[in-house]
DNA sequence: TAATAGTATTTCTAATCAGTACCACTATAG
DNA sequence: CTATAGTGGTACTGATTAGAAATACTATTA
């Protein structure tokens, strides 16, 4: 995600962040001269810089002819953090609770949601977490894992022998890219594929068969690695 | 807003939003039972169920027939706020730094970003903070005041006397609903109307001079209140 | 044959954006 | 003094796209 995209992602449009960005690195400017610098059709830029007051990431100088400012990018940031804030109140506390039912066998399709979940699988789990994935995917989830480590989880990481993260327990094997295998607390597992967005699909399950199942898998994954090589313990600190 | 709009907010359309929360109420379903029970059309409900398990809000649930079951609410909150606390990384350390001159006097216009910047200020002062607000707009910053009480700032309301916050030091004063007198730690005031949308208009300042007349008019206030009625201090606790 | 499950297509609207035309004002070169 | 270039601002048109309503079509099952 480059700078552009993430101003679109907080609710400006293509040109809006084009200008904000243009308004950042000049003195206040007229419409006239926003679209002259940045190249926008002169209708555009004007609408463009009213859109940005309006949404709070301008401000204007009035004067003889109008100008705009560019809020500063940390105010705005405050001002997002704290509508953003108002939306998830109003969802966890307007949404009906859930039905009890969780079914046992879900798929989860594509890639950003199987990467949301594996991080949440982490930030839920209570005690250990089982983490079967290749030297690319740990990479994605290391804040994640050092978040469980401080919070006291045990860790243990199967993955190639390269990957280092303090007070985790390693265990070197050479993963396929892609290949997921997660068992959290000994109660959920994830498995499947995640490489671009249409061919990544996952199974989380809650069953208790394909739990243990998957847990002695990895037990005697384990048991057969510590037979080969000897154990990688990186203590904390 | 309200749960649907909460919804949309955080990046489902509409027709994503209604199924979301029906999906809620109902044990997983299919796009046909959906539509039928949601009344959008067929089409739609497949497109919009296939949309929500992309955007993580909802998992397929395998089997003879394609069912689809919610993500419950507090997980796809958590996954939003890790998107958001993202997205505002990427703008906060990409942004280019602010040019160091800034603008004596900024117009602002619109409801929300007046609101927004009234916020801003009374998080970002220092020391102090004179309110001079009716007991409507008290009320829709209520806990930013409790929040700068508990930061152990100095905090002066000029407002109606029902209004009660504990740690503030209140003089009363009717104040005409919609008019704004706010001064920060005696270097920046904000002053206009705030009512809907297009009629609202304030003007921010930096300048000395204003901010100075801005003190001496309230400290006359302020004075003049004392000598009719007499101070009302809420201790804190 | 009715209900279930799923797909495809059409139409409509609104937002975004590119492009252009037009008007008013000011400064200045000839 | 006037012509013209530059500045500041508004209005309109057209293309593209996402979202959504609506309908039609196929296939399977009870």
């Amino acid at each position: 995600m480059n700078l552009t995209e993430a101003l679109i992602a907080v609710g400006l449009t293509r040109l809006e962040a084009q200008l904000y960005l243009l308004l950042h690195s000049e003195e206040p400017m007229t419409g006239y001269e926003a679209s002259k610098q940045s190249g926008i059709s002169r209708s555009n830029a004007y609408s463009g810089l009213a859109g940005l007051a309006e949404k709070g990431a301008a401000v204007c100088v009035e004067g003889p002819v109008r100008q705009y400012s560019a809020v500063e990018a940390a105010e705005f940031c405050r001002y997002q953090s704290r509508r953003f804030k108002e939306i998830i109140a109003v969802i966890e506390d307007g949404m009906p609770e859930q039905r009890p039912a969780r079914e046992p066998f879900l798929t989860i399709s594509g890639r950003d949601p199987i990467i949301q979940k594996l991080k949440d699988m982490i930030g839920q789990a209570k005690q250990r977490i089982y983490l079967g994935l290749a030297a690319r995917e740990i990479g994605m989830i290391r804040p994640e894992i050092e978040t469980a480590v401080e919070r006291g989880l045990k860790v243990v990481l199967l993955t190639s022998a390269d990957v280092q993260i303090a007070g985790t327990i390693h265990y070197a094997a050479e993963k396929v890219p892609g290949q997921i295998r997660v068992i959290a607390d000994s109660s959920v597992i994830m498995t499947g594929t995640l490489h671009d967005d249409q061919t990544s699909s996952c199974l989380f399950s809650r069953d208790q068969a394909l739990v243990t199942l998957f847990k002695e898998a990895m037990a005697n994954e384990i048991k057969l690695i510590t037979m080969d090589q000897q154990i990688t313990h990186v203590d904390r600190d």
